[in-house]
DNA sequence: GATGCATTGGAAAGCGCTTGCTGGGTATGC
DNA sequence: GCATACCCAGCAAGCGCTTTCCAATGCATC
């Protein structure tokens, strides 16, 4: 049934089905010239027969394209980005593409030498999700690299990270946090916490600020800020510390959802029954935190319609000038930040 | 200083080196045969000059072999198969490797289609993650391909599906859950009921089995089983399912963290009080869900470390036989189990 | 000073595929 | 009946790289 010693080729198939290589590929991939019906279909019964599959490097040397897009994520275990890739995965298998993981554990580095390595199997495209941090050195090497893997033909997309001059899908961060703040407000609550996240990463400063300004739009005080990982070990740090510095709050932002998670673990090592004493809200609505209880108050993003959005800007003609697309977030309010007082 | 007009290949690189392309294939690879310092340095130096990233399709070609394993999971957004993803996406990264994501979102031909497409790629391996179904035809059809991928010199790695003649990690899910159930029954529990998960889920049918006979080997009447998808709306359901029964039960066990995180939600629901009210067990031990409340009884499985094992099996010298590593589970007893009576 | 050997650069042959071009065969027009 | 046009199979040239083989050089040895 199979050749012996390594796979079947296309010159195997083409004996097989007595033609050249030529009318054989020809007949497999449908090209603009026409194939006689019976020998196509001759071709087409001796690759069933030998089990053909084309050998894909050596299409993308012919044809000078790939199939492949890459993903570029900080952790593949975070339900942020799973959920994201899910959804660029699921493009991509309706657009005919193969998806590279690339989890990068946040090391700068590491996003470099996947950039690399993508433009090395030329790559058709890299979808880079996850705020960039505010280091000017990788930064910039991050742009030199991109514009190399551009010059290479390939598309670069980012997902929430603003700095780099290509197509961008852009989350409303910093408008979902305010939107989150003065809802909360109007709930009642006055005295905020939050819990920031690294200062230097670029997505957890905007929820910050933008929660900041919301509540100080309301006419709150601003809130008292704890910076931390953006993990749930983070959000548990610094809302133990939050707790420690005595400071009166109502209202805990976190800004992630599992940070909330971890806040919330935090609260209940203190022995705090929530949300009586203390109201929580996190950001993201991860799908696997919907049951946790008290339910969670968040922002909602469309995570996996932001990997199919992705794909969209991947597969659609490149612009002159950088596109960028705007996701928002939804406010939803649960039983974790009840009207106060 | 990059060509216009496509990628920069290696004889431009050996040309801006004044040296032969042959030359500069050797120095930048160090291969067998030795380049002379001098040259070797001035390669070097073009190449970074020009920003040379080597045609990996080219290479693969020339070497016959690439540098990529392909990941088909069911579900990457699932957080148990992301944890392995992160696993196997770390051990791929110290292996050198680059990681294919597939998602086959439970559907049989997906897992074909990717396994053809990976030996198209002519990837190096294929790691297979999850349980396969009782499916007659489509374990038949896998089989197939899967020895096609390894006549054309692929490795295949099973974890958690031991149907396959290739190497496999196999998880201990019936001695996980048959420790669960008696380390239960000590505690006091005595009326079980099971989420037990598709039918034809061999991992869910695993699981069921273990904790049954664990239950009734410890003196317990045989658990009450209802079956629903291996997901937190299947848990959520049987849960309502099992409420609806009537039947008298002190303690479940749902075969995963994620459907018993979908069963609380359906004993709160019913305004049921957690734990006193009905304790509740799962599997996995999700990250995510380490912080719900009241804390998941569950068995611990080190799903990252699966990932490692299994990079570890490709990477390996290919044995005669498959070779089959255990991986056992670990009981971990929380909040939402205590002891009974 | 001639011969042998080790060392190393370069030419060239592929790897498996796509595709422009060539040319034989057939259909059509006068 | 012959010329023109058209159709389509196949030859061959690459795609960018590795690697074998050959040739040239330098060095040691006799």
């Amino acid at each position: 049934m199979v050749q012996s010693g390594g796979s079947v080729t296309l010159s195997d198939v083409a004996r097989e089905a007595g033609v050249s290589v030529a009318t054989a590929s020809r007949a497999l991939n449908g090209s603009s010239r026409t194939v006689r019906p019976d020998l196509s279909a001759r071709v087409a019964a001796a690759a069933r027969r030998l089990d053909y599959a084309p050998n894909a490097q050596a299409q993308a040397m012919a044809r000078g394209a790939t199939t492949m897009v890459g993903l570029i994520v900080h952790d593949i275990a975070d339900p942020y980005f799973s959920a994201i890739a899910a959804g660029v995965s699921r493009a991509a298998d309706d657009a005919g593409l193969l998806v590279m993981l690339s989890n990068t554990l946040g090391r700068p580095e590491q996003e470099l030498r996947y950039l690399k390595a993508l433009r090395a199997q030329r790559g058709r495209a890299a979808i880079l999700v996850g705020s960039q941090r505010t280091d000017r050195d990788h930064s910039a090497a991050v742009s030199s690299e991109v514009a190399a893997f551009e010059h290479a033909g390939g598309r670069v997309v980012a997902i929430s990270q603003a700095r780099l001059p290509v197509d961008t899908i852009v989350i409303e961060n910093a408008a979902g946090a305010g939107a989150l703040a003065r809802k909360l407000a109007e709930m009642g609550h006055s005295r905020f916490g939050v819990l920031a996240g690294p200062s230097d990463l670029l997505t957890a400063r905007d929820r910050h600020r933008g929660f900041q300004r919301g509540a100080v739009d309301a006419g709150c005080a601003p809130p008292i800020a704890v910076h931390g990982a953006f993990t749930r070990d983070g959000g548990h740090s610094a809302m133990a510390q939050l707790l420690d510095s005595g400071c009166q709050i109502d209202c805990v932002f976190a800004v992630n959802d599992v940070m909330a998670v971890g806040a919330i673990a935090a609260c209940r090592d203190r022995g705090l029954q929530l949300p009586k004493d203390l109201a929580i809200a996190g950001f993201d609505d991860i799908a696997t935190l919907r049951d946790i209880t008290p339910s969670l108050t968040t922002v909602r993003l469309p995570l996996t319609e932001l990997g199919k959005q992705a794909m969209e800007l991947v597969t659609a003609p490149p612009g002159t000038a950088p596109k960028r697309s705007r996701v928002k977030g939804t406010v939803v309010i649960r039983d974790s930040t009840p009207a106060h007082r």
